[in-house]
DNA sequence: TAGATTGATGAGCATTCATTCAACTATGGA
DNA sequence: TCCATAGTTGAATGAATGCTCATCAATCTA
């Protein structure tokens, strides 16, 4: 059967998908990956194909484990699905790390222009999972009373991605946790008053 | 005097600043540089001193004629300030471009990872621009009857401020314009509904 | 017009990049 | 034990990178 693989792949996306997150594809080179990784080239090459694949590997794996992890832990909580969202928000901002990483996939959303389609579907299979997540915790605070009835829990989900991703650019700008709390507090006080009940009225 | 410089510096900045908020830094490379300003290597040295430095002046100019023009043109217009905000919004999806090159701050913000101080400076001068000028156009919203009176400036010039990332964000990453519409149209919504003066006995 | 000064040119620099591959090592089956 | 197989190693590859500088061209002053 030959010899065995002496590294655990899994391990290596983990290491790499913290670099790529740090740093961005571009501004991660072969040499970063070998030193973070300790494996060599050829081993590199052997397991993933080139450095195209082994980001996009990374890629997925940051979405399969990092961010529907995260969408299970703070969006899927059955009990206080607004408190969910809260903490959902403030742990981008509250993770003790400065600079702070921010998130790979808004970072490779931004970073690639004219993405792959492969990288796209990565990006967009992420922002999926976050909106997905936002639309049902909006849905259960609803039942649960926490959200007037008449919002749209899907519309939500789509504002909800937009403010996310706009706390994680400011993150990564640098902006300091006191003043995205906040906005924060502020984001989830238009979702408690929602009020799509009586601007049907209104004329813009 | 001797001999006189035979190209503009600011049209070089500008087609300059042009390639960078579509490439990024770092995947722009000093050949790209050099094709689409028509310039050599030595005379891009002698302009503007290196890559770095040609960067920042890029971004420089970008926040001064850009954004600020950007802002003036849509959120200090005297007249219909919400409608300001609105467009200030639409104009990110509603290019024509595709795929659109979003904002150089914002990707600047995202690309560059513990920024160096010049750098990161530029990026919080446009992000303070940006937010000053929603600030400004919400104050002028409520003075207009458009935005309760109740409703806090500031914090919604942070909080439209964040939105505006995100949406940048997402366009990026190519997501329809319908869609940002609609997100776009519920922020709006959010801001004229302001709940500030009813939320106060709400209880998280 | 001569001399001095400033800008333009682009071949060429050292370095780094992603990638390859021949030599080497471990493993399991015959 | 020997061989086929699969994984590891790391020097080597050529292309691309950011950048320099000797040379040339234009312009101003004396």
């Amino acid at each position: 059967m030959g010899r065995r693989q002496t590294f655990d792949s899994d391990d290596v996306l983990t290491a790499v998908m913290h670099l790529f997150r740090r740093q961005g594809y571009q501004g991660t080179s072969l040499k970063d990956v070998e030193e973070t990784t300790g494996l060599h080239p050829g081993s590199l090459y052997r397991a993933f194909g080139n450095k195209d694949s082994i980001f996009r590997a990374a890629l997925d794996a940051y979405v399969d484990r990092v961010v529907v992890r995260r969408v299970a832990d703070h969006l899927e909580r059955p009990d206080d699905p607004l408190g969910g969202i809260s903490t959902y928000f403030t742990s981008t901002f509250n993770t003790g790390r400065t600079p702070d990483p921010g998130c790979l996939v808004t970072n490779t959303a931004v970073e690639s222009y004219a993405l792959d389609e492969l990288t796209s579907r990565g990006v967009r299979r992420g922002l999926d999972a976050i909106e997905r997540g936002f639309t049902g915790a909006v849905a259960r605070a609803q039942a649960a009373g926490q959200v007037p009835a008449a919002a749209q829990a899907d519309r939500w989900g789509a504002r909800l991605l937009v403010d996310y991703q706009g706390v994680l650019v400011l993150v990564r700008a640098g902006t300091p946790a006191s003043r995205l709390q906040e906005i924060t507090d502020d984001i989830l006080v238009s979702l408690r008053c929602d009020p799509t009940s009586s601007w049907k009225d209104t004329t813009l």
